[in-house]
DNA sequence: TGTACATCAGTGAACGCGCGTTCACTGATGTAC
DNA sequence: TGTACATCAGTGAACGCGCGTTCACTGATGTAC
């Protein structure tokens, strides 16, 4: 009974009007599918209905296009660790403790979000060529939030919460990334692939808790 | 004035003798040029001056020439891991000083090998399978030492050395591992990419003073 | 010590595949007058 | 308000490529007698 002429009209017959769009979307979704290995110009082109040809209007090659599902993905990772510095904590905490744990929180989410997406994580550190910067869309507004300012700004929570000593802050991103990349890699593609989803959450915990302690 | 009657044979005529590692040798090469994308079975033949299917004879398909291939940078990796251990360390540091420089000096050597051999390097971890417990060449004799283990051996001389509490040994391995491995990732294929080298160093190093003396 | 023959380790041609990219083109859109 | 036309965003066919893998085969090797 609904009135199919007033429903929002799919597959417009020959501008698409948002290709580039749907064919980053296309390119997310073979990320999450297969990974970086999976992402074809060819494919996209195919699942967002339109000739291969016509990927060129938008993209001026396979890299281009796989730069920006690089920088939608990261841009989900930023929503994640932002979700994260919005979650419940325990009450009773000092400041100091709030804070430190907002710093292991958004680890956790960080290692996370690879293990639930792990093609899409990859995607990030694929192909030799990071994001450089600055995460933004079109015209020049934000497409999401980058993780690493994220993290900056939960660092910087520790300092005015005294727990992090402010001689310390400089490059205190470095090992926290650092470790928390590492995780999830040797989780997703290293010797802790095989372990049951419990031991990867505890073994991510405490390492989070000893680096966190030794900042 | 070399007479040619005594040199060893080159490429000989029709059974090569040792082909399944002349493969696993091309592939190395074709890894250190490209990584693992770049590493076909095809090529490795062509290398090996051998029809694509002599392959075959030695390898069931081209993942488990992948795999050997693993296999055999993590015995290099082990080799140069081994090589810290024994490297000259400045005298008038006691026990347990020593232990954790030998720590950091096995540490900084990962990296250090990552950097010096991105293609190998990022070969270990491609392909989402990782070669399991223990590296064994042919007839079961260690075709190299495993990384993981000479890890654990530098944590044990750690808790030996009273550099270690005895109840953090168990599990030492995974943040320890995990940092190196993130910090070679973000540094190959991340936003340190672009650092000039020194920095680079020195990111390395203040990163794995916070981590091992948070241990 | 000599020979027959099974087995081993190669060859060469062919398969189908999907990819990135280019070409000459055409249909749709929007703007100047 | 109507129309000419430049520009924009597509089409469809084709290219060359290198890959993994399979087929039926053949030359070399080593062992039993």
């Amino acid at each position: 009974m609904a009135k199919t002429v007033s429903a929002p009209r799919r597959q417009p017959p020959y501008h698409h009007g948002n290709l580039a769009q749907a064919l980053v979307a296309a390119g997310l979704e073979m990320a999450t599918e297969g990974g970086p290995e999976a992402l074809s110009l060819r494919e996209a082109a195919r699942r967002a209905g339109v000739s291969p040809t016509a990927a060129y209007r938008h993209f001026e090659d396979r890299d281009a296009l796989v730069m920006a599902v690089k920088v939608a993905v990261l841009a989900q990772l930023g929503a994640a660790l932002r979700a994260a510095t919005r979650s419940r904590l325990p009450s009773g905490l000092d400041d100091s403790e709030r804070a430190r744990q907002r710093l292991i929180g958004i680890g956790r989410a960080y290692v996370d979000f690879a293990i639930a997406n792990p093609g899409r994580y990859r995607m990030i550190f694929a192909e030799a060529t990071f994001p450089s910067d600055r995460l933004q869309g079109e015209d020049g507004k934000d497409a999401g939030e980058s993780p690493y300012g994220i993290l900056g700004e939960v660092l910087d929570q520790m300092v005015v919460a005294s727990a992090l000593d402010p001689e310390r802050r400089t490059g205190a991103e470095i090992p926290m990334w650092a470790l928390v990349h590492g995780l999830s890699s040797l989780i997703l593609e290293g010797p802790y692939q095989q372990l049951p989803r419990r031991e990867q959450t505890a073994l991510v915990q405490s390492a989070l808790e000893l680096v966190v302690s030794g900042l």
